[in-house]
DNA sequence: TGATAAATGCAATTGATTTGCGTTTATTTT
DNA sequence: AAAATAAACGCAAATCAATTGCATTTATCA
């Protein structure tokens, strides 16, 4: 569970840079993301505030997130609504994924991977792919050392 | 939109090779889920039926269907509930897939592909892996041609 | 500072799926 | 074949995540 430094994000700043508004509560939640290395269910969130918000503010800050292309939606095991961080590539106009996710059948927690070769498919028996999916399922490292 | 032809499947006698009661509904289910080629939701098996039958039926014979064998569960790309039919060798004891589902984008269809080659992976960065999905995203034949 | 737009809180709604329970239908046992 | 037992069904109600409407607050911009 090793963590990456922070390095000195101005978290307002990048709110900006993505036409949001720079509010306590989302500056709050992008840090959470930067600083979280699994993905983020709503109620994770609410564990990780220190005080008490809406949950239809987090449904909408979540989706005005993934509109400006700071998030995107992750695979989860029982089919919650679940956000990773973006690449900084990602805008509004365009959000480009190709990577993996891990999901482990014990924590239920998900991951993003960047080094798992997605295959590469442009068509199958006439069925045109603009997007493949790679989901591994199994059991993470801490879960193991139970 | 080939038809395989449906071999005198005695579907009655099917139901009670997995446990299941032979009503008039479930052996019309099972019977649909062998003439369709693609996965089922609840909203289709309605659509099918010439007769009304409650939701809650559905449900309850699908989880039946699913927890004896007779079906597994596919991705769906709204998150609904669809089912697909098991490959024969399933049973409640096993239930064993380990193929690639298609998606289609435009008219929202999961479709089972069975030659598609799943990659091998055991383990990844400590993680140990039981299951590996792969769901490919496109336009099936049908909607290409509109 | 004042106008305008974005974000928030609260209450209510939506929509798929599940649960409880009494009744009907199917299967098994006499 | 009738009685006993178990499975399936229908209806109403509950669940639960997620969304919507609307009034209020907070942030942005001129
Ligand atoms: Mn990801
Ligand atoms: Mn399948
Ligand atoms: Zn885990
Ligand atoms: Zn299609």
């Amino acid at each position: 569970m090793k963590l990456i430094d922070k390095e000195n994000i101005d978290f307002g700043l990048l709110l900006s840079q993505h036409g949001l508004s720079k509010t306590s509560f989302r500056k709050f939640l992008i840090e959470l993301f930067y600083k979280t290395h699994h993905a983020l269910s709503v109620d994770e969130i609410i564990n990780n505030l220190s005080y008490q918000i809406d949950k239809v503010s987090i449904y909408r800050a979540l989706n005005a997130f993934e509109k400006n292309g700071l998030i995107h939606k992750v695979p989860d095991k029982a089919n919650l609504i679940k956000y990773a961080l973006c690449k900084s590539e990602c805008s509004s106009e365009k959000h480009l994924h190709n990577h993996a996710h891990l999901l482990c059948s014990i924590c239920n927690e998900t991951y993003c991977i960047n080094d798992f070769k997605i295959p590469v498919v442009n068509e199958y028996k006439g069925f045109l792919i603009n997007n493949l999916k790679v989901i591994l399922e199994g059991s993470c490292v801490d879960c193991q050392q139970i």
